[in-house]
DNA sequence: CCCTGATTCGC
DNA sequence: GCGAATCAGG
C-alpha cells in the first residue's frame, strides 16, 4: 500500500482524533501500526499522549551520552527472513467516541452559554465537523439557499471506486475503507459541495439548541460495523 | 505478557 | 520516504 492523499488525510483526521496507531492502521488497512506512526512523524504530526517519558528539554539524560548512544558495531539488526507476517488482516472493531449529550432536564430553557461543550458531528474519514457557531471564516464556496431534493438514482448499479472519483460525484464513503464492497457514493454532487444533497445533510449538520434531540448520531464512514 | 508511541536505520 | 526492528513506559 502506498501512502495516498486520501490515505494521508485520513492519517491526519484519525491521528488528531486521538485514536491509536493500531486503531488508524486497522481503519486504512495493509499498513502495520509502525508505519502509521512512521508516516504520522514524517508528516510532522507527532507527539501525543506516549507512554514513553517525554524527553523534557531541561532534562538531561546522563544514561545516554551523546558521543556514543549507539556504538557503529552493533549488527542486531540482521536481516533474518522471518515468517511471512499477515499484511492485511480484516479490521476489527474500534471504540468510537461517544458523542458528548449532556442531560438536559426536561423544561429546562436550552440557554446555550457560550463557552458550552459542542456537539460535533463525525463526518467521513473522521472529519470533526464544526457548529455553526465555530464557523470563524465561512470556507463553504457558495452554500445554496435552497436544497433540492435528492434525486434517485437506480443506475448506481456499478460501485464507485476511489479512481471514479471526481468533482462532480459524491464522495461520500459507503462501508470501510480496505473491505471488499467499500466504495463511494457516486452520485451527483450538491454544487458547491464534495458530496451529493443527501450526505451534505450528513456531513454538514446544524447544531439545535439543546433540548431537541435528533435521531441518529451520523456514524463515520457511513454507518456501524456488522460482523 | 499485553498495550502504547518514539526512534533508529537499512532499504 | 518507507516501515520493521527496537526501545521504553504503562
Amino acid at each position: 500500500m502506498s501512502w495516498t492523499d486520501e490515505r494521508i488525510e485520513q492519517l491526519r483526521s484519525m491521528w488528531e482524533k486521538g485514536l491509536t496507531a493500531s486503531q488508524i492502521a486497522d481503519e486504512l488497512g495493509g499498513v502495520s501500526r509502525n508505519a502509521v506512526i512512521g508516516k504520522a512523524h514524517r508528516l510532522g504530526l507527532k507527539s501525543r499522549p506516549s507512554p514513553v517519558k517525554a524527553t523534557d528539554a531541561k532534562l538531561a539524560k546522563p544514561a545516554k551520552s551523546p558521543a556514543a548512544p549507539k556504538p557503529a558495531a552493533a549488527p542486531p539488526r540482521a536481516a533474518v527472513p522471518a515468517a511471512p507476517r499477515p499484511a492485511a488482516p480484516p479490521p476489527k472493531p474500534e471504540p468510537r467516541p461517544a458523542v458528548a449529550a449532556p442531560p438536559t432536564p426536561d423544561g429546562a430553557a436550552p440557554v446555550p452559554k457560550p463557552d458550552a461543550p459542542r456537539i460535533v458531528s463525525i463526518g467521513p474519514g473522521g472529519f470533526i465537523r464544526q457548529g455553526p457557531g465555530d464557523q470563524q471564516a465561512p470556507i463553504p464556496p457558495a452554500p445554496p439557499r435552497r436544497l433540492v431534493p435528492a434525486k434517485p438514482s437506480p443506475e448506481i448499479a456499478d460501485k464507485t471506486s476511489l479512481l471514479d472519483l471526481n468533482d462532480r460525484i459524491c464522495r461520500w464513503p459507503m462501508g470501510h475503507p480496505g473491505e471488499p464492497d467499500f466504495h463511494f457514493c457516486g452520485e451527483a454532487v450538491n454544487p458547491g459541495f464534495p458530496y451529493c444533497v443527501e450526505h451534505c445533510g450528513r456531513a454538514y449538520q446544524a447544531q439545535l439548541p439543546r433540548g431537541t434531540r435528533r435521531p441518529p448520531p451520523p456514524p463515520p464512514f457511513g454507518g456501524p460495523r456488522v460482523r
